[in-house]
DNA sequence: CCCTGATTCGC
DNA sequence: GCGAATCAGG
């Protein structure tokens, strides 16, 4: 496989979107995450701009390098070119703020099913319901036979709806979820006992 | 162990 | 230019 210039632009709108060299070498195909990583620095644009990602995300690494390193790089880069594609990306977020509620999570309970782990939505942390909320947005939606050892398996929407997917983001640790669902799915202690029937 | 990106260096 | 091997870290 070679960096056709169409791969070449996937792989800038992927690495520019926060997806991880992984992530951006299985979607291209062909490629390892090496070889991302590789071109990415190449084109000089190892530094991900345009929006930190929120969430998992290298915090800004300030590396020495104690090794023999007697070269200064050049950032210079222009990049003036005309795209056709104004690339839309209308990434601005705004996680300064004390977490607007952005989106009520509706209790989409079909017929009362507790398929998933899902706690009473209703005595779980507010801050890390919005953290999934905000994280299922760009989950990798994947489908049942999508999923892995380390995909998290956490099902979003109603299994009888065509809206239906795993989250798919990568898990924790040894975790069935991603951080965000781990978040949910494990709560801490609370009002467990006090059942009463 | 899983993962992340960064760097080196033979090709 | 390319990317596997390696490094450095979480």
């Amino acid at each position: 496989m070679s960096w056709s210039d169409e791969r070449v632009e996937l792989l800038k709108k992927l690495w520019s979107e926060g997806q991880s060299a992984s992530q951006i070498a299985k979607e291209l195909g062909g490629v390892t995450r090496n070889a991302v990583i590789g071109k990415v620095h190449r084109l000089g644009l190892s530094n991900r701009n345009g929006s930190a990602a929120s969430g998992a995300e290298t915090a800004p690494k300030a590396k020495p390098a104690a090794k023999a390193e007697a070269k200064s790089k050049a950032t210079t880069k222009p990049a003036a070119k005309a795209e056709p594609k104004p690339a839309p990306e209308p990434k601005e977020v705004s996680v300064a703020a004390p977490q607007a509620p952005v989106s009520r999570a509706k209790q989409i309970i079909p017929a009362g099913q507790p398929l998933p782990p899902q706690p009473s939505t209703n005595e779980i942390d507010p801050a890390a319901l919005a953290k999934v909320s905000e994280i299922e947005k760009k989950a990798m939606k994947l489908t049942l036979m999508e999923l892995t050892e380390r995909t998290c398996k956490w099902p979003v929407g109603d299994p009888a709806t065509p809206d239906f997917w795993f989250c798919g983001l990568p898990v924790q640790s040894g975790k069935p979820y991603c951080e965000a669902h781990v978040g949910v799915a494990f709560q801490p202690m609370s009002s467990r006992r006090d059942r009463k029937r």
